[in-house]
DNA sequence: TATAAACTCTATTAACTTTATAGGAATTAA
DNA sequence: TTAATTCCTATAAAGTTAATAGAGTTTATA
């Protein structure tokens, strides 16, 4: 399961992307409204997106939020990553957030291939999914 | 990722495949001691298991766990929905967990084909691998 | 029949993670 | 100066995970 935050993000960016055309900045009240997200969890939630770099913001009166990459370049494996950490099921086959596993040898796991395999085919939907392929 | 008591729940049942050839029940405290698993922990896992009908079990002084299934009818989507829940990486996209979104409209989401496709992916993986498989 | 050694069961706990919320500070346009 | 925004730190409430405790039940066997 992907977390509330990042699904969040993702709609987040999403709302950023089917509005930009507008070239105006975008209100984080506008986005919590319309899509039904908690404002103050939400305002978090963009600020990790600015660290991250996928958007930028204005302070003040006409502040707000507005994509800083091409919705194109925006692929999900790379944000998800980015909000809740490994994309794996296990530690062990992580690719960006490897941990060992104490408790096995890795060299003779058992169970590690199969977590390689649904890992690769993740990650082969995942990194080639961006923002705008999800505008329908 | 999956939860340490799924990885655990694996591993035991490896082992009572890797062994079941002798034709006697195991101990719980055997398994804990050669796969390092907290032996009170693996317990409770155990009984899970049974639950499930994944093992059977004997109790007394010569009593243990053996497999109640042949190792080549344990997939590992079964076995991991029994113990960990559903496999899909969002709620609404679950088969057997399914869960509404109330922040969101079903018919027109964005976010969620993308994720019946890595659910698709991904099942067609642990539907197709079993614990006979995994004995490499 | 007593005992040892296993499984069984309920309850509880400690640590961690998730999902926020509070309250204000800084910034900007008008 | 004011209003409305983003920014920031801290904290809290709820839920989940990963165990552990302690006593009960069963069974083989000496």
């Amino acid at each position: 399961m992907i977390s509330k935050k990042c699904k969040y993000a993702i709609k987040a960016l999403l709302y950023l992307a089917d509005h930009q055309e507008e070239d105006r900045s975008i209100f984080s009240s506008e986005i919590a409204e319309q899509e039904l997200i908690p404002k103050k969890f939400l305002e978090t939630i963009l600020r990790e997106l600015r660290n991250f770099q996928f958007v930028q913001s204005k302070r003040g009166k006409t502040g707000g939020y507005k994509l800083l990459k091409d919705p194109k370049e925006i692929n999900l494996a790379d944000l998800m990553r980015a909000i809740d950490g490994p994309i794996a099921m296990l530690p062990c086959v992580s690719l960006n957030y490897y941990a060992n596993c104490e408790e096995c040898d890795e060299k003779i796991c058992q169970i590690k291939p199969v977590f390689e395999e649904v890992r690769d085919q993740t990650l082969k939907i995942l990194n080639s999914t961006s923002i705008d392929n999800m505008r329908q």
